[in-house]
RNA sequence: GCCGGUGUGGCGAAAUGGCAGACGCGACGGACUCAAAAUCCGUUUCCCCCUAAAGGAGUGUCGGUUCGAGUCCGACCACCGGUACCA
């Protein structure tokens, strides 16, 4: 039969679903010993097409997983749909259509897509965030959390936009404007729930050091926490009250010039009450959008009337509010070292104060020596720290902070995981009781686009009795943040139906952790950070065991169109559907792989490469129709022509080349490159080699295995063609891996590279196994390196492990 | 600025300290064909050379370690990515 993939393949999807290939076993039916791997990919949003990074990752996983299965893994390998979030809300705008509607239907539209590849997933396994019986597990844990305390409310601003008179997503705002309609957008406080990320900051830090994942990702994630250490030390202000700063310089303290506030900091919003100015000023710098304030670094400060007494000379120290401090770092306030750091020097000139240099050392923002400083001039940075912390005796401690935040998961959205709580005027801020949950969307919403969210006007929705005292309250209406849908997904994959429980501990115990996660490298810090944290907050609940979710991680590269990336707007996609409706999901699957290493970039140029990929698959097909079937035995050893031992030795190569590729190295595109490889030693095979049909038999049926993780439908049908009747030997993907014959790792003979002072001079065949000795005069006595060696002294003959080299250093 | 990564033919790339350029794409030449497509065979780093043989050079630059470096170490250059008033 020949290489027809557009009407094989879907045949051959058929058979694999009948006979449930697919099938990842639960905890309780696994046999006791057995290797598991789990294989993830990243939950996709159903946005309605895949493109070709979903092909891409999809593959690789797919390669993985296949090959497991080969190698007698019991392997999980699960999809689901990250069904939640704003596109199907602003779909419900602008087309009328509800967002479970219009998620559906992409849902639908692009499982079938990725059915047509001929990913082996596990279907009965697929979740989808946006239902209840997947979201009632986020209000489930979020109630968990609630009782251990990892919960808070707090104010925090939000883009508000006062003609709709609706808080919008930091992506819907373009120049401070509603990207839609063009209103303008404010930022306003409202009082929202948070995660406590920040209690396992130190954890989520130092457990990167344990993990295999790609260097850039687990230093992105240590910048991104943050972890600095310094002191904590408290101003009095004149008059009363205190003022507290973070300061990892504290040896510059004899510099301080002035206070910088954050125009956020309370001192400041009080002083601002009764001052107009500093309001306007406040006032002024609230109104600069995100996007302003992080292409500009113009500092901006406003004196206040406060002052600050410096705790060791007594002096009064001026306060300003300035724009450069953030109020969600360390405290919110400043002191200002104009000598000593790079921003308060300019802010130093910019307002004209003094700036005593208190510190001798090589740059001027560097550790040295202390002067100017009172008793404390003299001592090294490092010990006038502890000699300060100690004088200041409990006005100032050491201290660590970080940059990482609580995480703030409250959206005033509609189509998100309604928060199980519940306002009560008597009560205030309740939990929901488990046994409520789900607390479900409302049905009887409209989409407007104005206004509040949607929740906020729906009856049904609104109106509950409180949880503790029974009167009537009002149900919040805050939504979650999509990330904690994503945060814990391949826990419920592992158990999808449970009623009871997210997912049961024995079935965590049996998969967990994911052997291999791959996805974008754009989740490298929010998703990866969130789902870490998770995950340790599952285990303190006795939910989940082991300290981190995911093994090893791998980030493939994007797939690029002439060396951008594919977007509607430049009208550059390549879509996967057509490519598959002309080529075959096998091609496609052969090019992803083959084209680069999977972290890189692949530029989609033309339809070259896949061309490229269909030739190949062509030719091995061609092969096996040529061949025919034998029922012959491989003859012994010392029976083969030496052309067909050089075959089988390419082979048996080739299986243990490829074998580590995929079960070590991770490293795909040599696979298809092996395949290549062992293909045109096939075809070097003698038409009138004695032992022929023989030969290629064998080779050609482990060459098939090999091929199947990744163009698995051929390699079925190949597999059938070669003699494998279903009845007898199954499917192709549920046979073996084949295994090196260690015989036939080697030749005989092996090809001796000669050199002379680190060059090539010349080459002689020895025996495989022969001697030192033997290797060395074999050497000493090659005639093409004789012009070399002739009246030169030899220094010494370095025989490397291996046999294959030897290397001569002469001298004169 | 800081942090991380990457630099190899015309292109995508391979080389796990041991023959640099495997494998593929493209290009060129040939076979088959009336012709084309498809397919098959061959050539394809640069210099020297009619060609070949034999040389020589060559993995961003400069140095180092080693019998031997694309690979390890140091400095620099370029590009890509992340991040940026983080006190």
């Amino acid at each position: 039969m020949p290489f027809q993939p557009l009407t094989q393949e879907p045949e051959i999807q058929r058979r694999w679903l009948e006979s449930g290939a697919f099938h990842a076993k639960r905890a309780s039916e696994l046999l006791p010993g057995s290797k598991t791997f789990y294989m993830l990919v990243m939950l996709p949003y159903p946005s309605g097409r895949i493109h070709m990074g979903h092909v891409r990752n999809y593959t690789l996983g797919d390669v993985t997983a296949r090959f497991r299965r080969m190698k007698g893994y019991e392997v999980m390998h699960p999809l689901g749909w990250d069904s939640f979030g704003l596109p199907a809300e602003n779909a419900a705008i602008k087309n009328g259509i509800h967002p479970a509607i219009w998620t559906r239907q992409n849902i639908e539209e692009m499982k079938g897509q990725i059915q047509k590849m001929g990913i082996s997933y596990d279907w009965d396994r697929e979740i989808a965030s946006f239902q209840d019986d997947y979201y009632r597990w986020n209000q489930w844990l979020f109630l968990k959390m609630w009782e251990q305390g990892d919960v808070f409310r707090a104010m925090r601003t939000v883009n508000w936009c006062e003609a709709l008179g609706t808080v919008l997503a930091n992506e819907q705002v373009v120049d401070g404007k509603d990207e839609r309609t063009g209103f303008p957008v404010t930022q306003k406080p409202l009082e929202q729930y948070f995660f406590k990320t920040t209690k396992y900051a130190d954890e989520l830090l130092e457990c990167l050091d344990g993990l295999d994942w790609p260097e850039n990702v687990k230093t992105m994630q240590r910048n991104w926490i943050g972890r600095s250490e310094g002191a904590r030390l408290a101003f009095d202000l004149e008059g009363d009250g205190q003022i507290e700063v973070f300061t990892t310089r504290l040896d510059t303290l004899f510099g301080v010039t002035f206070m910088a506030l954050s125009t956020e900091h309370p001192a400041i919003e009080k002083a601002a009450e009764t001052d107009a100015a500093l309001k306007a000023f406040c006032d002024q710098v609230a109104s600069v959008s995100r996007e302003e304030r992080l292409t500009s670094d113009v500092k901006l400060g406003h004196r206040t009337a406060l002052h600050v007494i410096h705790p060791f000379t007594g002096e009064k120290v001026p306060v300003f509010a300035a724009n450069y401090v953030l109020m969600d770092y360390g405290t919110g306030a400043v002191m200002g070292v104009p000598a000593h750091d790079e921003r308060d020097h300019e802010f130093a000139l910019k307002y004209g104060l003094p700036i005593p240099k208190v510190i001798e050392s090589e740059s001027e923002w560097d550790l040295g020596t202390l002067v100017n400083s009172g008793e404390f001039t003299g001592l090294k940075s490092e010990d006038a720290v502890t000699a300060m912390v100690a004088k200041l005796n409990g006005r100032a401690e050491k201290t660590t902070t970080y940059k990482l935040k609580d995480w703030g998961l409250s959206r005033q959205r509609y189509w998100g995981t309604p928060i199980p709580t519940v306002h009560c005027e008597a009560c205030g801020v309740v939990p929901e009781k488990p046994e409520h949950l789900p607390v479900r969307l409302p049905e009887d919403v409209a989409f407007t686009g104005v206004g509040p969210s949607p929740l906020t006007t729906s009856r049904s929705f609104l109106d509950c009795a409180c949880p503790v005292c029974g009167q009537p309250a009002r149900r919040e209406t805050d939504t979650m943040d999509t990330f904690v849908d994503s945060s814990w997904y391949w826990l419920r994959y592992l158990d999808p139906k449970n009623t009871e429980l997210p997912f049961a501990k024995a079935e965590s115990d049996a998969w967990m952790p994911v052997d291999l996660y791959v996805g974008g490298i754009e989740h490298a810090t929010m998703h990866l950070i969130y789902a870490r944290f998770f995950y340790k907050v599952l285990r303190d609940l006795g939910l989940a065991s082991g300290p981190e979710p995911f093994q090893k991680l791998i980030c493939q590269g994007m797939v690029l169109k002439d060396g951008s990336k594919m977007s509607k707007s430049k009208g550059n996609i390549v879509d996967p559907d057509a490519v598959i409706s002309k080529y075959g999901a096998d091609a496609l699957r052969l090019f992803m792989i083959f084209a680069a290493p999977i972290e890189k970039e692949i530029d989609w140029t033309g339809f070259e490469g896949i061309e490229g990929a269909s030739r190949f698959l062509k030719r091995v097909t061609r092969m096996v129709e040529d061949h025919g079937v034998t029922g012959e035995a491989l003859p012994a050893k010392d029976q083969l022509t030496p052309a067909e031992k050089t075959l089988l030795i390419k082979l048996n190569q080739t299986i243990a080349r490829l074998t580590d590729d995929l079960e070590r190295r991770y490293q795909f595109n040599t696979v298809v490159s092996g395949l290549m490889e062992l293909s045109n030693a096939l075809g070097d095979l003698p038409a009138d080699a004695p032992h022929r049909g023989a030969v290629l038999q064998h080779a050609l049926d482990a060459f098939v295995r090999m091929m199947s993780p990744v163009a698995p439908h051929l390699a079925e049908q190949l597999w059938s063609q070669l003699g494998n009747q279903l009845e007898d030997r199954g499917l192709c993907m549920q046979a073996a891996w084949p295994e090196a014959d260690p015989a036939f790792l080697e030749a005989d003979e092996v090809l001796v590279v000669v050199q002379v002072n680190g060059k090539v001079r010349g080459r002689v065949t020895l025996p495989v196994h022969a001697g030192e000795e033997q290797r060395r005069e074999a050497a000493l006595a090659c005639a093409e390196a004789q012009p070399h060696l002739a009246g030169k002294e030899i220094v010494k003959v370095v025989l490397p492990p291996g046999g294959k080299l030897v290397s001569i250093v002469v001298k004169g």
